[in-house]
This record gives C-alpha cells, sequence and structure tokens, in this order.
RNA sequence: GCCCCCGUAGCUCAGUGGACAGAGCGCAGGCCUCCGGAGCCUGAGGCGCAGGUUCGAUUCCUGCCGGGGGCGCCA
C-alpha cells in the first residue's frame, strides 16, 4: 500500500516537473519502488531518476534532484524526507506515525485487506488438473492442482472474475480411453473365471481392478455375452464415470473446486472440432498430407507441423484440443492460464500456433508448465503406490501429511523448479516443518487474544486508539512486512507465482515471531499494550488471508500430538 | 541431434536490471519468574564458466559445462 501511493506521487512529481519545462521526456518509462536492502539508504527507493535520465539526456542525480523538488505536497504526510543517492537513487525515509497508520489502515480494511483493482472488469478462465480418466489423480496432479486453484484464489483477490475449469479427455475414439476399458474389461473377466491376458499396453494398477469388481458387483455376470463392441462401449462410459467421480471427490478433499467440468466429447457432439477444422482449411492452415490432415504450426514457429486428422479418418487430441481453445476464446476471456506438466512443454509451440491460425492473441494464452515432483521418505525415493502400481496417487498423500501441510510444500517452490517432498519432514510437527512455523503464529496471536479476554482486557477500537505508540524496531519491521501484502499479491498475480505468497507468510510469520519475543503485549502499560494487540490482530488478518490465498488453514489453536516414548 | 526446466551457503531453495545477495535445515554458541520455546538471538559459509547488451547483470542475450524432463498419425 506505501508502495503504491509513493509510486502515484513519483509519478505526479516527473509529470509536475515537465509541465513546468524542468524535465522533458515523452513517455514515462517503467520505474520501481524498492526497498533498499540497506537501512541507510531509507525505507523506500525509486529508481526513476535513473531509467529516465537517457530519455532526458541528463545526469540522473540532478534528475533526482528535479524529481523530489516536484513530489507533491502529500508526500510530507507520510515521508520525513527524501534524499538523492548513489547513482541516482531517490530515498524516502518514512515518518514514525506511518507504522500506526498502516495499522489502522489494514483494521479498517479488514477483511478486504490485500484486494486489488489490478484485475477490475476482466474475466481469466483457469484450465487446470484435466486429468485423463483413466487412472486416479498422482502426485504431479496435486502440484497442477494447489498451483492452479491457488492462483484462482490470488487472482481473485487482485480483483479479476475467475472461474476454474477441468477438461475432461473422454473423447469417445480416444486410444487410451479404449485401451482403459479394454483393461477394465479384462479385468472383469478374468474375475469372472475367464482365461483372459491383460494386454502388454494394458492399465495394470490395482485400481483397474477394483472397477472390474464395482462393475461386477452392479450389474453381475451381465457383460459376459453380447456383442464385443457394445459391451466395451458400456465399459468406456461405466469406467470414465467412476475415475471422474473420484477425482472430483480427492479434488475436493484437497480443496479444490471447479466451476466448469468441461468435456471434450462434448465437442465432438456439438460439431465444434468439424468446424474448427474447416475454420482452419478456410484460413489456409490445414492441408492434406499423405491422408492425414495437418495443421500447418509452422507458419507460427512451431518446429514441424501437426496432423489434426489420422490417415484412419480419427482426429487426434490436437483436433478437439484446438477446438476446444477456440471455444474458450470465444467465450471473451482476457486471459486464459492452462497448467500442464513438464511432458507437456513440447505441445505449447503448437497450441499457441493453432490459436494465432485461427486470428487469436496468443500472448492471452499462458501456459504455465510445471516440473516433477519427487517423493522422500527422510533421504529414501519413494516411487510405487500399491493402487496405482506405477505413480503414487495424490489421495495416499493427502492420507498420510494431511491437506494443510502437503498444498504449503507444493507451492513452497516456484512451479519450474523440481520439487522434492519429504513425507517424514511434512508430518513432524517441529520447528522443521515450515507450515508449522507459519500456523503457529497464527494460532500465537488467537492465544494472546484468548489470555487477554480471560484477563478481562477488551480488544481496543483501531478507530479511535493511539497507534503512534508502536515504535519499537521489531514493530516496525513487522508493520512493513504487513503493509506488503498488495504489493506481493499484485506481484504473484503478475507473475502467475503463488509461490510468493508461501515466501510472503514465512515472512510475516518470522517478523511476528521476532516482535513476539521482543515485544510484550499482555502486560504493558495499557496504551501500548492496546496498541499492541491491535497490530497482532492486524497481523493475524494478514496470516489468515495469505494462508487462505494457498488454500491453507489457519488455526486458532495448534494441536500438538503427544510423542510416544 | 532438437526442445523445456534448473545450476545461488555443506543441503533444500527465495531473490521484480540497481547501492552490503536472503531464508530454512545442518553446524558452533547463547536466551524460559512472564502473552504457547512448534519460539528468539549470535556466528561461520555462496551467485557453474566465458563473452555480450547496459550508467549498472545473480537477474536480460549467446555459447560452453553439469543435473532433470521431453521429442508419436498417444493423451
Amino acid at each position: 500500500m506505501i508502495r503504491q501511493q509513493l509510486a502515484e506521487w513519483v509519478q505526479q512529481a516527473a509529470l509536475a516537473a515537465r509541465e513546468a519545462g524542468a524535465l522533458a521526456f515523452e513517455t514515462l518509462p517503467e520505474f520501481e519502488i524498492e526497498t533498499p536492502r540497506n537501512p541507510e539508504f531509507g525505507d523506500y527507493a525509486t529508481n526513476l531518476a535513473m531509467v529516465l535520465a537517457r530519455q532526458v539526456r541528463r545526469n540522473p542525480r540532478e534528475v533526482a534532484e528535479i524529481i523530489r523538488q516536484h513530489l507533491p505536497q502529500a508526500t510530507h504526510a507520510w515521508i520525513e524526507r527524501v534524499e538523492v543517492a548513489g547513482a541516482g537513487f531517490l530515498n524516502f525515509y518514512l515518518k514514525p506515525s506511518w507504522a500506526g497508520e498502516v495499522v489502522r489502515h489494514i483494521l479498517m480494511q479488514g477483511e478486504r485487506y490485500g484486494n486489488l483493482t489490478l484485475g477490475a472488469g476482466k474475466r481469466v478462465l483457469v484450465e487446470f488438473v484435466s486429468a485423463n480418466p483413466t487412472g486416479p489423480l498422482t502426485l504431479g496432479h496435486g502440484r497442477n492442482a494447489a498451483v492452479g486453484d491457488s492462483l484462482a484464489r490470488i487472482l481473485e483477490a487482485a480483483g479479476y472474475q475467475v472461474e476454474r475449469e477441468f477438461y475432461i479427455n473422454d473423447g469417445e475414439n480416444s486410444t487410451q480411453i479404449r485401451n482403459f476399458a479394454l483393461s477394465v474389461l479384462t479385468r472383469y473377466k478374468q474375475l469372472l473365471g475367464e482365461p483372459v491376458e491383460m494386454p502388454e499396453d494394458g492399465y495394470h494398477g490395482e485400481y483397474v481392478k477394483e472397477i472390474a469388481q464395482s462393475i461386477r458387483e452392479q450389474h453381475g455376470d451381465s457383460f459376459a455375452e453380447g456383442d464385443p463392441e457394445t459391451v466395451l462401449k458400456r465399459f468406456e462410459q461405466i469406467a470414465k464415470q467412476q475415475m471422474l467421480a473420484e477425482q472430483e471427490r480427492d479434488l475436493a478433499d484437497f480443496g479444490v473446486r471447479f466451476d466448469r467440468w468441461f468435456s471434450e466429447q462434448s465437442l465432438y457432439d456439438a460439431g465444434k472440432v468439424e468446424e474448427t477444422l474447416n475454420l482452419l482449411r478456410e484460413r489456409g492452415y490445414a492441408y492434406e498430407h499423405e491422408g492425414a490432415l495437418w495443421l500447418k504450426s509452422t507458419a507460427f514457429g512451431d518446429e514441424k507441423d501437426r496432423v489434426l486428422v489420422r490417415a484412419n479418418g480419427l482426429p487426434t487430441y490436437l483436433a478437439a484440443d484446438v477446438a476446444y481453445h477456440r471455444d474458450k476464446y470465444e467465450r471473451g476471456y482476457d486471459l486464459l492460464i492452462n497448467l500442464w506438466g513438464a511432458d507437456h512443454h513440447g505441445y505449447v509451440a503448437r497450441m499457441k500456433a493453432a490459436v494465432a491460425a485461427l486470428g487469436y492473441d496468443p500472448d492471452r494464452l499462458h501456459i504455465l508448465i510445471y516440473q516433477l515432483v519427487n517423493l522422500f521418505r527422510g533421504t529414501e525415493p519413494v516411487r510405487m503406490s500399491k493402487r496405482a502400481g506405477e505413480f503414487i496417487t495424490l489421495r495416499e498423500v493427502i492420507d498420510e501429511i494431511g491437506v494443510d501441510a502437503l498444498r504449503f510444500f507444493y507451492l513452497l517452490r516456484s512451479h519450474d523448479s523440481t520439487l522434492d517432498i519429504d513425507i517424514e519432514l511434512a508430518k513432524e510437527q517441529s520447528e522443521k516443518n515450515p507450515v508449522f512455523y507459519v500456523q503457529y503464529a497464527h494460532a500465537r496471536i488467537c492465544s494472546i487474544e484468548r489470555t487477554a479476554a480471560e484477563r478481562g482486557v477488551p480488544m481496543p477500537d483501531w478507530a479511535t486508539t493511539d497507534l503512534s505508540v508502536l515504535t519499537h524496531p521489531a514493530e516496525h519491521a513487522l508493520i512493513k512486512r504487513l503493509a506488503d501484502l498488495p504489493d506481493e499479491i499484485a506481484l504473484a498475480a503478475r507473475h502467475d507465482a503463488p509461490h510468493r505468497l508461501t515466501a510472503y507468510a514465512l515472512d510475516v510469520a518470522r517478523a511476528f515471531h521476532g516482535f513476539y519475543t521482543e515485544c510484550r503485549v499482555l502486560g504493558a502499560e495499557p496504551p501500548l499494550q492496546a496498541a499492541r494487540l491491535l497490530l497482532a490482530q492486524a497481523t493475524r488478518f494478514v496470516l489468515a488471508r495469505a494462508l487462505g490465498l494457498l488454500g491453507v488453514s489457519a488455526p486458532e489453536r495448534m494441536e500438538r500430538e503427544e510423542s510416544v516414548e
């Protein structure tokens, strides 16, 4: 909040200087309001003079001095002094009274603190998870879900109108679905005692047997006879439905809900795939070659052209996906975000090419590629899952370490770093576990408030309490970090980077623990006690908000497990 | 061979082109009459290499060297 205000004042100053004929420039360049690492250089600093210097053909320090002289009067409400320093920085030194005003501002805003107008009036579609309905969600899908959902929450806070969508790969001609149905059918037949072998490239996981079992329970042996093709179609339906229902359940338990489950098959049924292919033909970006229909993606930077319809007449997955993205664009979103696993990275260029071929702006489509997740038990890698056969399922990890710890760990690193999750650490209730560190800070504040209530100390009124007594360095360090929440949300939204909020939550928790150790809340002189109670409450709001954006709960007390010795 | 991601402290990782590069873990030491010690404080320790762009590069570009992943008329 302070940063935004300063940026405004600085901009006004530059424009005023131009107005007065002191600076000549066309357009104001992008500039930063940053917090200098060295406190000697003030509380905030701007590089505007340096980035402007070239345009105005003046020495950066001179430019800085001119801007300084044109700062609006309002600046002095918060700023004690402004200095020109270094290569041409403008350093701002806050008045001591600033801290209290920040706390008051946060309490006044309450739940709304951190809400931005960045995305006001803009609609964004976040499409994520979109797992194949051929198996349970894996550890990797969990990362997708955590990142996508948190990003959606952050964009909502930033003012966007957000929709969450799951694309169901349920195309009836899909090779994988067919193969999956065949695998279930094989297990079903085996249950009936038929001597059939599981195909080499079939799905071998335990869950396939479970589905076969449940089909047998519901339908008995009725599929033993009958037209093989009809039976297989029926199995496709049932198996797909069951898998999908299970995925939806897992995601709901993980705190992730979708506004829309978009069926690939529905695109075929509505003739959208055919329509899109025709459109591509008309626009000259689809052509026949060796019996297949190709997308001329090389026209838009892809390394080779891609098949849309196979020589056997069946459309590829790409064909439907292009139709799907056309549908998304037609729905009129300002921003489209896709979350794909690293194994899909090669697909980015052709998708972007496809939307460009259709005449849409590919820059409105952000495709986020997240890297692999590895699971460890201490230093021992965990690879196999009993149930899925090959991959660890999301459900298994949720059951073992809980939603809060898992979501937090998923969001601890940037999505483009490979992520290692240590189950032992995530389960550990100790100082080593960052989830508990943050949640504990929140619980600690709740505890202070509980104790205050027990002692008959009422929660002071933020509107009338004197907050200028908050002058301790630990108080200032905390308040400054609290003031950053809107900026952090803006950065996370702009860069599609939810992990920034994780780092921020850890930082606020650290600042609070420092404050707690240095500054006694209950038992301080009454005016100071009142101010500190309000500071603690403001911190609680910020922590709850940050955790909420991650999809992690902010508990009022931490239940410590009794260690069994 | 081509493409994507990553090379920052002993380990795991943050770091919006700026002025002295941060955190956690680990290690060495210290702090409980008192709001929950699941906490706090102190210390040692680092931008893979070479060019380029820039007033300024850990950050952007190119090449090289390491590590991970991917290159289907599968999805």
